[in-house]
DNA sequence: AAGTGGTCTAGACCACCAT
DNA sequence: TGGTGGTCTAGACCACTTA
């Protein structure tokens, strides 16, 4: 009895989350009911819910009730979004969706995504723009298992974030992430895409994105051409 | 009365440790004397408290006590140094100060650190290596007046942190900061001390750094090359 | 052994939201 | 009006550190 019971009532309240139990948008019981349920106080119970709550696994909002946390613009502007234009201004940026196809997982992929070799993982090319101008390039690759039924149409046609889709239609819940960033060169491709030379500096970005459990559910590789615009990193 | 009360202790928790009464090292009060000082319960004394220790203002230590939190090894590498070898190995890098001397702000360098207009501020240049190879190079500005008596030689033989300077030595903590990211190339500077080709493509770091109530009180410029280096950014 | 923070309880009351 | 989460209390007991 080393561990307390908060956390075991933490656990508890995750495995359920991740069973599915408290759909999308429904609340979970009320903090009495579940803390009857566990045979718990509500202060122990509520404890265990500010854990999930600053992880944002739940949400909660006074006299409505508690959530399994949606992924709305502003979660994934905020804190999945680290681009700002040089003004100073936090925009969401355009994205158009070029591609999207399946295919098997180079080696380093599937490390990265924790797949077997030779797993199947679904590739997205994305061009982003941030007042008008395209200034990123994305390559997404999704492992094929999870989101199967995943489209171009279903991509381009979602009506919220990237992320939203990914919670709504296929359960994946992307909680944290942690991107690496480089110092690269334009070559051909991006020079094309972005209207900028050949050799231009861009940061070349990384990031491999983190459902419950710290399980990795997407890896992209990014690179965005930071004229305009730069990328913003919190400290502390 | 809309504002609950342990915020309030908060406030009081904050302005004594801003005012220095409890100065670095020696314990606070216990929970029982602070919460009976100020008229609360202990669980209200408590929440005040949890809110200053996630800020990282506060630390607390089981049998020990409460402490205003030091700026050691561990908490400048984890929350203020993102670079890290491409052998995934966070290591602390070798600082050498090549220069500090005294001047008076530019207008960007002003504006960042809320100065007036021809304040002086503190220059220091150093070089940052990592596994024996130099990696970055640094501008760092800091408010003269905050900083009397600064000199090179106690910035070169602090036998810690620079951040732990700043707070033991001239009571100014940094708590959190935020990095600006873009890329660019190396120019004759960089190339010289670091021992690569000009025109090489580097990150420019731009860090404000915040102590209580955010007051800006260090602002860097850094170059730095990611050849077999990159930044690291935790996202959610 | 004494003192510290950490856990857990039970209950009262408040603020907010839906109906 | 009834139900939800948010605040606050008072007290018991546990875990850890120091002497």
């Amino acid at each position: 009895m080393t561990e307390p019971l908060y956390k075991e009532v933490r656990a508890k309240l995750l495995t359920s989350i991740t069973d599915g139990a408290w759909p999308q948008g429904t609340a979970l019981p009320s903090e009495a009911a579940l803390a009857s349920k566990y045979g718990v106080s509500v202060g122990t119970l509520r404890k265990a819910v500010d854990e999930l709550v600053l992880e944002k696994v739940l949400l909660r909002q006074q006299g409505r009730g508690t959530f399994v946390a949606p992924h709305n613009f502003d979660r994934t502007l905020q804190d999945f979004f680290r681009l700002r234009h040089s003004d100073g201004v936090l925009r969401f940026p355009e994205v158009s969706t070029l591609n999207l196809r399946r295919q098997v997982a180079d080696a380093e992929t599937a490390a990265r995504l924790h797949l077997a070799p030779g797993s199947r993982v679904i590739r997205i090319i994305n061009q982003l723009g941030i007042k008008g101008t395209p200034v990123v390039l994305d390559e997404v690759f999704l492992p094929a298992a999870r989101f199967e039924g995943l489209t171009l149409e279903l991509f381009r046609n979602r009506p919220g974030t990237i992320y939203h889709l990914y919670q709504s239609r296929f359960g994946v819940n992307v909680l944290r992430g942690e991107e690496h960033i480089r110092a690269c060169r334009a070559g051909a491709r991006e020079a094309r895409m972005l209207g900028i030379s050949r050799g231009v500096p861009m940061l070349e970005i990384e990031r491999i994105s983190l459902t419950y459990y710290d399980v990795p559910v997407e890896w992209r590789r990014s690179r965005a051409h930071t004229g305009d615009h730069h990328y913003v990193s919190d400290l502390g």
